[in-house]
DNA sequence: TATGAATGAGAGTTCATTCAT
DNA sequence: AATGAATGAACTCTCATTCAT
C-alpha cells in the first residue's frame, strides 16, 4: 500500500474517510444500518478490515458521520438549485424537482437518509432532524416566507408547513423502484401542495 | 399452495400463533426486524425459546406473517371508518383521521408497517404492497371515484393518486414523537390534500 | 449432544456450570485472565463455542463467579483440616500445611486466587477479599484468639495477624516450580510464623 | 551475543529509551501486561505509535527490558540503605523498611516486578529471578551470614531464607491500598522475621 | 404441543506490527 | 531517528436455529 510526503498527509487522510463514507453509504443504503457489515465497508473502499477504526471509533460513530455529511450535501443540493429562481411558486416547484433529482442521482445518499428518518433508532433520527435543522429553516425562510408576502400563499404557520413539505417530500421521494425511480413525479407532487397552498 | 375451505379459513388463528405475533410486532415496532430477537418474543409472549419456531418455519416467515396480518388489520380499521361517511370529500377526511387514529391506538402495528414501507429489505417491501393492493384499490374505487363522478374533485388517474394519497399518509403518520402521537393532524393534511384534489 | 428429561434439567445445566468452571479455572490458570480465551474454555469442556454464554453474561461474570466458587472451596479445605485439632498452636501449623496442600492438589484453583490477588484487577481483588472475608474471621476467631487466651501466642491484634498470615501464606504458597511444587515448606513457613507470635 | 567495551557499558542508556520505559512502566502497572498498549506507551513517552519500535523488536522484549531495568534499580535502591547498616538485625530491619519505601516511593516499579512475579508468565518469572539472583545472594551474604556468624541468628539455611524473606517481602509489600500505601508496616513484618529468626 | 440446552456462523472491535516516507 | 497509515489475526459476544425430550 502507498505510504505518503509529510505534505500529503492531510490530504491522504481525507481521501481515505471519503472513500470510506462512500462505501459506508452505498453499504448501508442497500442492506441498511444494522444490516451493513463494517468490514466489508472497509474492503470496499480497498483497504483492510480494520482500517476503518482508524477513521471512526465504531459503527455507530460511522453512520453518525455519514448522517451529518449527506444531511448536508442533501441540504446544499437542493437549496444552491432552489435559490436559481426568484418567485416562490418557482421556487417550491424547484424544492421538489431538486429533492427528487438528489435522490435519483445520489441513491445511496437518499436511501441512507430516508432510512435515518423511517427507521427505529431513536438517535440516528434525532441526529438526522438536527442536520436537517438549517434546511428545515431555510424552506420556511426562503421559499415559504415570501410566498406568503407576496400572498401568492395563503397565510400559514411557517415552521409547521415546512415541517409537512419536508415530511410530504422524503415520503414521496423515498419510495422508488428497485432501479431507484420514484413512483411519483415532482411535479405532480408540487402540483398537489401548491394547490393546497394557495 | 394449499387451498382453505372457506369454514377453515373463518376458523380463528389459534391463541398461541395470535399472542406470538403480537409480541413480534411489540419487539420488532421497537428495535426493528434485525435487532428484535426472536428468543425474546416467544419468551415476551409467555412461551420457552423453541416455541415460535412450532408455528413459524424462520424470523423471515414471521415477519412476513406478522406484515400480512397488521396490513389487512389496518386496512380493514380505516375502511369500516371510512365507509360510515357517504361523501366523497368526508371520506378522505375520514381517511386520514381514522389513519392517525391507526397509528395511535396500535402503535406497534402502525411502526412495523411504517418499517417495512421505508425499509431497506425488498422482500418485505414488496410483500407489503402485495398487502395493502385491496387497500389501493379501495382508495381509488371507494374515495376518489365517487369523487370524481360528483366532480368535487377534478379528473385525476385513480391508481397514481391513491398511491400518492397512501404515500402522503404512511409519510405524514409515521413521523411520531416517542410517545407515537404524530406531528401533524390529520385535518392539516386532509386540508392540503383536499385543496390540491379540487 | 444428548438432551434430557424434564427432571434431569436442573442437575444437567448445574453439571454443564460444574464443568465450565472447571475448564475456566485451567485456561485462566496458566494463561491469566486476559490471556485466556472464553471460545477454548468453552471447547475444553467439551461443548460449542457459544455455550458458555448460556450460563455465564460475560468474561468478567465467568471470572467473578470462578472467584466465588474457588474463594470458598480454599476456605473450606482448610477450615475442615484446621478444625481437626483443638491445640492453637497445631490449628497453625495445620493451616499452612493444610494451605500448601491445597495449591498443590488444587493447581488451577489455587493459581486463579493468587492471581486475582496479586493481579491488577481491582475489581477482581475485591471480589476476591469480599469472598475470602469469612476466611480471614476464622483465622482471628478459631486459631489466634484461642491462641492469645491460652497464652501461647502474644498478644496481637487479631484482624491485622490474620491479614498477615494470609499474605504470608499465600505470597508463600504461590512460589512455586513449574510442577507446581511450592519453593518453601509449610512447616518451614509456620516455625517462623510460629516463632514470630511467641 | 555482542560484547560491549568497558566505555560503551557505562553509556548513559539513550533518552528515548528511558522515557519509553518510563512510560511502559506506568502503562503495564496499572493494566498489566496483557492489557497495556504499546501504542499508547509509545505516545505517552512523547512519540508517534511507531517509534517504540525503533527501540524495542516486540512488545515482549520491551517487557523483558523493563523487567531487567526495574530488578536492578530495585536492588540497587535496597542494597545502598542496608549497607548504611553494620549490625545484622538493623540491616534486616533496613531491608523491610527500605524495600517497603521503594514500592511506595516507585509504584509503578514495583507493580510491575509484582505483576512479573506472581503473573502466569513463566518467561517472564524467569527472567525475574534471574534479575534477581544477585539481590538473593545479597540477602543471603550480606545480611543473613553475618547474623549466622555473630550468633545473632539461628543457624539456617542462607539461600533457602533467603528465598523466604524475599518471598515475605514482595508478598507483603505488594499489597497495597489503591493509593499505593502498603496495608502492613515494615517494622511489623521485620519484628515478627527477626522473632523467627532468633 | 412445548421445552430449553446446545450449536456455530458471523458480527464488531482491538492492537501488535510493518514500512514507505 | 521518527512517523503514522495501513494491516489482519484474534478476540468477545449475539442469536437464529435445531432437536431430544
Amino acid at each position: 500500500m502507498a505510504r505518503y510526503k509529510e505534505s500529503e498527509r492531510k490530504q491522504v487522510k481525507s481521501e481515505t474517510k471519503r472513500r470510506l463514507l462512500q462505501a459506508a453509504a452505498e453499504e448501508i443504503a442497500s442492506l441498511g444500518y444494522e444490516g451493513a457489515n463494517i468490514n466489508h465497508i472497509s474492503e470496499a473502499a480497498g483497504y483492510a478490515k480494520g482500517t476503518i477504526y482508524n477513521y471512526f471509533p465504531s459503527k455507530r460513530e460511522l453512520m453518525l458521520a455519514l448522517i451529518h455529511q449527506t444531511g448536508n450535501e442533501h441540504y446544499e443540493f437542493i437549496r444552491e438549485r432552489v435559490m436559481q429562481e426568484a418567485d416562490p411558486v418557482q421556487r417550491l416547484e424547484r424544492f421538489f424537482e431538486a429533492g427528487f433529482l438528489f435522490v435519483e442521482q445520489y441513491l445511496a445518499a437518499g436511501r441512507v437518509m430516508i432510512g435515518a428518518v423511517y427507521g427505529h433508532d431513536e438517535e440516528f433520527k434525532l441526529h438526522t432532524y438536527q442536520t436537517y435543522l438549517p434546511f428545515f429553516q431555510f424552506v420556511a425562510q426562503d421559499i415559504l416566507a415570501p410566498g406568503v408576502a407576496e400572498e401568492v400563499f395563503r397565510e400559514v404557520d411557517l415552521m409547521s408547513t415546512a415541517n409537512l413539505l419536508m415530511t410530504i417530500y422524503l415520503g414521496t421521494a423515498s419510495q422508488v423502484d428497485p432501479e431507484g425511480r420514484p413512483w411519483l413525479r415532482p411535479k405532480q407532487v408540487a402540483g398537489l401542495v401548491l394547490d393546497g397552498l394557495r
